[in-house]
DNA sequence: GAACAGAATGTAACCGGTTACATATCACGC
DNA sequence: GCGTGATATGTAACCGGTTACATTCTGTTC
C-alpha cells in the first residue's frame, strides 16, 4: 500500500509469464511446473513483490481478518488469551484486529461497526450480554460470532469458556471445607459484566449450614479491592475469609490487611480468581482459580478457522479450571 | 465481507442514481444536493449498506490501517499507550493493528511482514533497536515509521517519547538527595531492550561523591524483582535504597522485603519507574516516575495522521516525565 | 506419426469501490 | 428566450488481484 510497489503484472512482465501463473504461485496452487515456480519466486524476491491485500480481499471476498472485542487490555488473563488467539490465527494466515470496549455495551457497538467496516469475517466477543443492536447487526449480515470467557450451553450462540458460576460455587465450598463460615465476597460490577454476575450467583448457590456470605461490589482494581476489604473488615470483623473474584482485587486485599496490621492467611484468609502472572509470587502465594486463558484463545481461534475454511460448525466448548491451592488460605478447626 | 451484502450498485439501483453519486455521498463530497443526499442515506439504511473496505482500499490505495508493534501487552503502561493510539486513530477513521514482539527482534520482523501484508500504511515501533532487515524493508517500501518510548534526537528516524537515560539519572539523583549513598539498581535485560539499557546508562551517569550503585539484571516480572532484590540484600546489606526500573520489579521488591521481615521505606527505600495503575495503592505508596503513556500515544497517532493526510513531516517529540514522590523513599540524615 | 489425456499456461471477466472527465440541469441577468 | 457559469449527476476507466474457461504443450500408447 502507501505506494504501488510491484504489482502482479510487473512480475508477469519480468518473467514473461501471465498474471494467472503468478497468482497460482503466490497461492501455492499445484498446477505450476517447479521450474516456473522457482522463476516466479526469484522474480518476486527481486521486485520485492507482496500481493496487495485489498485486491486479494476484493476478489475473494475474504479479508482474512478476525475481530475480537475485549473489555480491557490491562489484565494478564486477557493478555494471554489474546496472545493465544493471535498466534493461532496467524499460523493460518489470518490476522486479529482488537478492540477494547471498557465493558461498555455502547463502545462495543461502535467498535463492532468499525471492525465490520474493516471487513472482519468473524467476531469474538467477551461474555454473553451485549447491545441488542450489535447482535442484530451481526446476525443480519450473517457474520459468525462466538462468546467467550463463559460457558453456557443454553445460549443460542456458541460459547467457549469456563463455568464462572460453577467455579464460584467451588471456591466458596473450598473455603467452607477449610472451616470458614463467615466469608466476604469482593466482586466487580455485576451490571457491567455478566461473568461477574455469574460468579456472584455461583457464590450464592453454595448453601451450607452456618455459612454466611457478605457481598461487596467495587471497582475492578487494586484500589477497589482495598476499599472493599476495608469496608468488609469494618462491617464484618467476624469474617475469616475474603473471596475476591479477581486476583487484582486480592492484591488490594493483601495491602488493606497489611495496612490494618493483619496477616494474610494467619489472621484472614484470601482467595483469588484468575491466577495472574504474579499470583504465585506475592507473599503469601495466592490461592486462586487458574483460568485457562491460553487454552481458551486457542480453542476459539481453531474453531473459527475451521468454520471459515471447512465450514465446520461452531460449538459450545467447556474448559475446565481448577483451584490452585497456595498459602493464602488457612484451615480453621472448629 | 463474508457475504456480498448490498454493493454500491444496489444502492444506485434502489435510488435510481449513479454509483458515482452514491460514492460521493458516502465520502461526504459536497457537490451533492441535500435532497439526493438524504435519499441515498435512507436507502443505505434500508439496504444495510456498508462500503466494502477492500474495494475502497484498492481504488484509493489507502488501507486506513496503522500498525503498532509493542514488546508486551501485559503492562498497564503499554495498555494505556495503545488505548490512546487507538482512540486517536479511530477518531480519524483509521484502525490500529497490533502485534506483540515479546521483545524478540525476529518475532518483530515476522510481525512486520505480516502487517505489511495486511496493508499497513505506517508503523509504530517501540524503542530504536530493531532487526536490520525490518528497517530495510520499511525503508525500501517507503513506509513511514516512528520509534516510541524513547526520545533520541540523534536518531535518523523520528522518535517520540521520553528521555529514559535522563530520567534514570534524575531518579538516582533524587535518591542521593534524600541521603542514599548505597543503592541497588534492579533492571530488566539490557540486551532485549534499548530503553532498559538507556536507563542503566542513565543511572551510571549520576556521578557523586560517595555514591555507589550496584546493578542487578533480572526478568521483568514480580518474581524477577523478588529474586534480584533477594540477591541484592545478600550481597549488599549496606544498601539503603532499591531503584527498580519498572514498577513491576518494585512490587517484587515489596514482597521480598516483606519476606525478609524488612519494612519498605523504614528499613529500605524503594523507587519505581512507570507509575502503573496500582502504584499509588500499594503500601506504602510507591515513589516512581510517571511516564506519559497516554500523551505519547496521542502524539504518535496525531503525527502519523497529519503525515498521512496533510503530508506534514514526522518529527522527534520530547515528552516530559516527572518523579511522583509518595511514601516508599525515606530521607536519610548523615 | 496420429490420437489423446493430462499438465502447464494464458485470456479475460469480475470483485466493489473512486474519480477524471463529460454531460445535464438550474438560476440568473440581459 | 438565450447565453452563461455554477452545480448536480452520469459514464467509464482503473485499482490489483482471483479464477472459470480456453488454449497450448507434454508424453504415452497404438
Amino acid at each position: 500500500m502507501t505506494k504501488a510497489y510491484g504489482s502482479i503484472r510487473d512480475v508477469a512482465k519480468a518473467t514473461g509469464l501471465s498474471i494467472a501463473t503468478i497468482s497460482r504461485v503466490m497461492n501455492g496452487n499445484k498446477s505450476v511446473s517447479p521450474k516456473t515456480r522457482e522463476r516466479v519466486l526469484t522474480a518476486c524476491e527481486e521486485l520485492d513483490y507482496l500481493p496487495n491485500p485489498a485486491a486479494r480481499a476484493l476478489s475473494t471476498s475474504k479479508s482474512k481478518t478476525i475481530a475480537a472485542i475485549i473489555p480491557t487490555i490491562g489484565h494478564s488473563v486477557f493478555a494471554k488469551y489474546v496472545a493465544a488467539i493471535e498466534n493461532c490465527l496467524s499460523e493460518h494466515g489470518y490476522s486479529l484486529v482488537l478492540a477494547i470496549s471498557n465493558s461498555d455495551p455502547d463502545e462495543e457497538l461502535v467498535a463492532t461497526r468499525k471492525l465490520l467496516g474493516m471487513g472482519a469475517q468473524a467476531f469474538i466477543l467477551t461474555g454473553a450480554v451485549h447491545n441488542k443492536m450489535l447482535l442484530e447487526l451481526l446476525t443480519r449480515r450473517d457474520v459468525p460470532h462466538v462468546f467467550t470467557s463463559i460457558w453456557d450451553p443454553q445460549n443460542s450462540q456458541p460459547t467457549i469458556g469456563y463455568d464462572n458460576r460453577g467455579l464460584a460455587t467451588e471456591a466458596v465450598n473450598f473455603l467452607a471445607d477449610k472451616g470458614h463460615r463467615y466469608i466476604s465476597v469482593i466482586h466487580g460490577s455485576t451490571d457491567e459484566s455478566d461473568r461477574m454476575l455469574a460468579r456472584v450467583m455461583g457464590a450464592k448457590d453454595a448453601v451450607r449450614q452456618n455459612l454466611r456470605l457478605t457481598f461487596h461490589e467495587t471497582e475492578l482494581s487494586v484500589a477497589g479491592g482495598k476499599a472493599a476489604v476495608r469496608a468488609s473488615l469494618n462491617q464484618h470483623a467476624e469474617n475469616t475469609a475474603i473471596l475476591c473474584f479477581s486476583d487484582v482485587l486480592a492484591l488490594g486485599a493483601y495491602f488493606c490487611l497489611q495496612d490494618e496490621g493483619k496477616k494474610v492467611a494467619e489472621d484472614v484468609s484470601v482467595m483469588g480468581f484468575d491466577n495472574l502472572d504474579w499470583s504465585s509470587d506475592i507473599t503469601p502465594p495466592l490461592t486462586t482459580i487458574n483460568l485457562p486463558a491460553a487454552a481458551m484463545g486457542r480453542e476459539v481461534a481453531t474453531q473459527i478457522i475451521r468454520f471459515l475454511e471447512k465450514g465446520d460448525g461452531l460449538n459450545h466448548h467447556f474448559l475446565s479450571a481448577e483451584i490452585v491451592e497456595r498459602g493464602s488460605v488457612k484451615t480453621i478447626k472448629h
